[in-house]
RNA sequence: GCGGGCGUGGCGAAAUCGGUAGACGCAACGGACUUAAAAUCCGUCGGAUAGCAAUAUCCUUGGGGGUUCAAGUCCCCCCGCCCGCACCA
């Protein structure tokens, strides 16, 4: 009897081994391809999550691959350490954020290192250090230098109790998830990069972006949301003002029935201040919140301000002005006119304001249409545009528009500016200073970092910064009166926006990185995490990548060259008698199969919808507890197992049990026959070691085409057939044993990237002194890809009544012959007139007959 | 509301090009081993009908229609579920 497998020890033994040996650390090597691997960095909660076991497990599988093909691997690690949680201990616990943020990184980096990934720890980057924040303080400066960054008024989620700006997912309902009063919208005077600067470029070169999902391509065009239109001035009836338009559909114009404007626009306290009715509509505006959703799906409201414009293109044609709540400041210019009859959102306003609805598109045939109508057709009603299609109309009128000097046309686009203030503590600091005297000053280069105080309190609401006795007064450093800090953070997105780069050149003191390392190592080569992350991180990286680029720091067009997206975990929920959510580690099967408490009296506990993983509903199971079981291949098993990795993955105790079973049933197998393995051969092999060799090669064929398609799930399944079949293969003789051997050595080998460890112990069972982690990629012979027999199916009108073997690449005339000839075929034909065959060679012959 | 995705056995899934639907695994069931259980090993396993049986026939990829010699795959319509929509990371 073998051994059995013992986890720990085994796991430990050559975890030390890899660390020993320093077998993960890289340096930029010209005579080598170089491959980058990177998954997204954690945030430092405190204990790692599934969801970080299945980003991390595929990234080692791709690491450990690409280093076996022979590539200069850099897979590097690091943490997303600024951020609201830090905020949320400190009030909740009293514990610092720094403390907190620290401890949690030592705690989260013995979990990471337990799952036995190959990563250069030596380049490992923490975001909340000074020696990683000085250097975006100085891209900051940089980018003020170019004109990338700047100061305006943004609208935030205002809590006016705790006195602070709140994140989306803090306003509940319209409300402070802490206070509970109600949220108001406020504008603040706060940090913006000029990301609309390369809105067209970011856009264009999404398509070169060939391995990234199109999901995400696509989400990312519509957040850049490009659109062709027409600008245009209004006059303001009997009045020396004028409102601005943006509109897609200049073609519609005959057909405007009112113009519409943002509550909060410039010009609508203008015209309404005082007037009934005009204070609460904006509050009402207001307490709608600021997500796109939310205003998209409120009902449609407006003010009628009792004022008109004049249509450009008919003398004497008034519109009614009204402000709308659908329109948004951020968008276009903030006001629009409405053709109901072709826009659905118009119509429903026109209908519920009883406006006027002109027809001026109809369908080409002639048709009658029900209103509103947005497809294509031709423009009637519409003077000199009668008759066209909608592009010539389109043109026509911007043509008209720009003869009479009154607007052009224009390329609009939804890509707002990137606001990067946030009014809180736990993030870097902005390297600014006011004085009264010079204005906006930057801090000097020399003076940077502009470091985080330590002794900040949280007790008052608002920003522990501004709080701060001493920290935000200082000299103003050109002309020395007093003066006082930026007491606002960038957004954490900024510190992720170059992490990339940073790993290429970790330590550097004087700049974030050198050109020339960036250089070697970028673009990242295969960029992997949360499709959560699919627009803003990935966004604001493209950005920054050219922001930096035009600051002189790089000359890399895109960061990421490939980029794939996980699915979620998902796990069973559980609930007690009382309706409360319980973990799955305190439920457990009775002997009839009925779920129940694992604890006390054994209460039965109701079983619910299988969702993803969440602190709230308590479905969580904590990898810790899998490491310490099970150990981390059977952890990286599973997870890689079941289900394709784009896709969500139940997690679920009885495949876990099937990863590990499958690691000791290798474990024995291999270590119970590896003496024979061993022995030497004579003479001639069987068949079946012939046709065992074949297997192997083609296993590790498939194993290299799943791994670099992402199927690690395939990639698993092959290898667990070729396991099967030397599990099956009955050895002859000794003559076997060395095609035997190989079969085993290339199952090690191929099962490497997925399960480390085990794979790392049995190479050495077989006796081999090297590292199997060293250890190239199997070489596959072409040969053994190619099968001499085809299996061809037998169809009758397309239904499948026989196989037949027939040598590969059989003629289509032997393979006509060959199916007709088949026994069963011949029966099911008889009495029937054969009209046609279809020979589909080595696949398929399709009798058509009746 | 807008945009995107998904839907295949009891379950997770596979099926490069339109060409043998269900690889691989989980669960379940039957058996071996055991005083017993666990573990392990062997076997069965989409559904229906007929048959003692080998087997045969039919049905089956959310639903309906279409194209084709042939559809899970392509086209049209419908249903259900999930995700994103600018201060969570």
């Amino acid at each position: 009897m073998a051994e059995r497998y013992n986890i720990r020890e085994v796991e430990e033994k050559w975890r030390k081994a890899w660390e020993d040996r320093n077998v993960f650390h890289v340096t930029e090597n010209s005579s080598k391809k170089k491959y980058y691997v990177l998954e997204m960095f954690p945030y430092p909660s405190g204990r790692i999550h599934m969801g970080h076991v299945r980003n991390y497990s595929l990234g080692d599988v791709v690491a450990r691959y690409r280093t076996a093909q022979g590539y200069n691997v850099l897979h590097p690690m690091g943490w997303d350490a600024f951020g609201l949680p830090a905020e949320n201990a400190a009030i909740e616990r009293n514990a610092h954020p720094k403390d907190w943020t620290y401890e949690n990184i030592v705690a989260m980096k013995v979990q990471l290192k337990q799952m036995g990934l190959s990563i250069d720890w030596d380049r490992e980057v923490t975001t909340c250090a000074p020696d990683y924040y000085k250097h975006e303080q100085k891209m900051f400066l940089d980018f003020l230098k170019e004109g990338l960054a700047y100061r305006k008024e943004m609208i935030v989620n205002w809590d006016p109790v705790e006195n602070t700006v709140l994140a989306n997912e803090q306003v509940v309902d319209g409300k402070g998830w802490r206070s509970g009063a109600a949220v108001e919208r406020k504008k603040l005077n706060q940090w913006s990069l000029k990301i609309t600067d390369y809105a067209e470029e970011l856009l264009e070169a999404i398509k070169t972006l060939d391995r990234w999902p199109d999901k995400v391509r696509i989400m990312q065009e519509n957040w850049i949301g490009k659109s062709q239109g027409c600008r245009f001035t209004f006059n303001v009836t009997d009045s020396a003002e004028t409102l601005d338009v943006f509109t897609t559909r200049p073609d519609t114009l005959f057909g405007a029935s009112f113009a519409a404007m943002a509550a909060d626009h410039p010009l609508a306290q203008k015209l309404c201040d005082g007037k009934d009715g005009y204070k609460e509509f904006v509050a009402q505006c207001q307490a709608m919140g600021t997500s796109e959703a939310a205003i998209e799906q409120a009902e449609k409201i407006g003010f009628n301000t009792g004022y008109f414009v004049d249509h450009p293109f008919v003398e004497g044609k008034k519109l009614p002005i009204y402000l709308a709540n659908f329109i948004l400041m951020d968008y276009g210019t903030g006001a629009i006119f409405g053709c109901p009859a072709h826009d659905q959102r118009d119509f429903d306003f026109a209908t519920k304001y009883s406006l006027e609805i002109i027809q001026v598109v109809a369908p080409a045939d002639g048709s009658k249409v029900e209103l509103p109508y947005t497809d294509d057709g031709l423009l009637v009603n519409s003077d000199f545009m009668n008759d066209m299609s909608m592009t010539n109309a389109k043109a026509a009128a911007i043509a008209k528009m720009e003869s009479m000097k009154r607007g052009k046309g224009i390329t609009q686009y939804r890509l707002r500016d990137w606001g990067i203030s946030r009014q809180r503590y736990w993030g870097c600091p902005i390297p600014i200073i006011y004085c009264d005297d010079c204005g906006t000053v930057p801090v000097p280069e020399n003076q940077l970092p502009v470091e985080l105080p330590y002794d900040v309190s949280f007790d008052k609401p608002g920003n522990p910064l501004t709080h701060h006795p001493t920290w935000k007064h200082v000299q103003c450093p050109s002309c020395g009166k007093n003066a006082t800090r930026e007491t606002d953070t960038f957004d954490t997105f900024f510190e992720s926006s170059w992490y990339f780069a940073r790993y290429t050149d970790p330590k550097n003191d004087g700049i974030g990185f050198a050109k020339d390392k960036a250089a070697y190592w970028l673009p990242v080569d295969q960029y992997i995490g949360g499709v959560e992350h699919a627009v803003l991180h990935l966004l604001y990286s493209r950005f920054f990548t050219r922001a930096l680029s035009k600051c002189g720091y790089m000359d890399t067009p895109e960061p990421f060259a490939g980029l794939y997206t996980q699915g979620m975990i998902n796990h069973m929920t559980y609930k007690d008698r009382d309706g409360k959510w319980i973990y799955p580690k305190d439920v457990m099967k009775d002997e009839n199969g009925n779920w129940i408490m694992a604890t006390g009296n054994h209460e039965p506990v109701t079983a619910g919808r299988v969702e993803k993983m969440s602190k709230s509903k308590r479905n969580t199971i904590d990898p810790q507890d899998i490491l310490d079981s099970y150990g981390a291949d059977a952890a990286r098993l599973f997870i890689l197992s079941d289900s394709p990795p784009d896709r969500d993955l139940e997690w679920t105790e009885a495949g876990l049990g099937g990863a590990w079973r499958f690691i000791n049933r290798l474990y024995s197998l291999i270590t119970e026959k590896k003496d024979f393995a061993l022995t030497k051969a004579q003479g001639a092999p069987s068949d079946a070691a012939k046709k065992l060799q074949q297997k192997a090669h083609q296993t590790i064929h498939a194993v290299a085409q799943s791994i670099e398609a992402f199927h690690m799930n395939k990639a698993v399944a092959k290898l667990r057939e070729l396991s099967n079949a030397i599990e099956e293969f009955k050895p002859e003789s000794d003559d076997d044993a060395p095609f035997y051997r190989e079969a085993i050595e290339y199952l090690v080998r191929g099962l490497n990237p997925m399960a480390p460890h085990l794979t790392e112990e049995l190479w050495s069972e077989l006796g081999h002194k090297t590292l199997l982690v060293q250890t190239p990629w199997p070489d596959i012979n072409p040969e053994f890809l190619i099968a001499d027999t085809a299996t061809i199916a037998i169809q009758i009108n397309g239904k499948l009544k026989a196989t037949i073997q027939l040598p590969m690449d059989t003629i289509q005339e032997d393979a006509e012959k060959a199916a007709l000839e088949d026994d069963t075929i011949a029966r099911a034909l008889d009495g029937k007139t054969i009209r046609k065959v279809i020979v589909i060679p080595n696949r398929i012959v399709n009798v058509v007959a009746g």
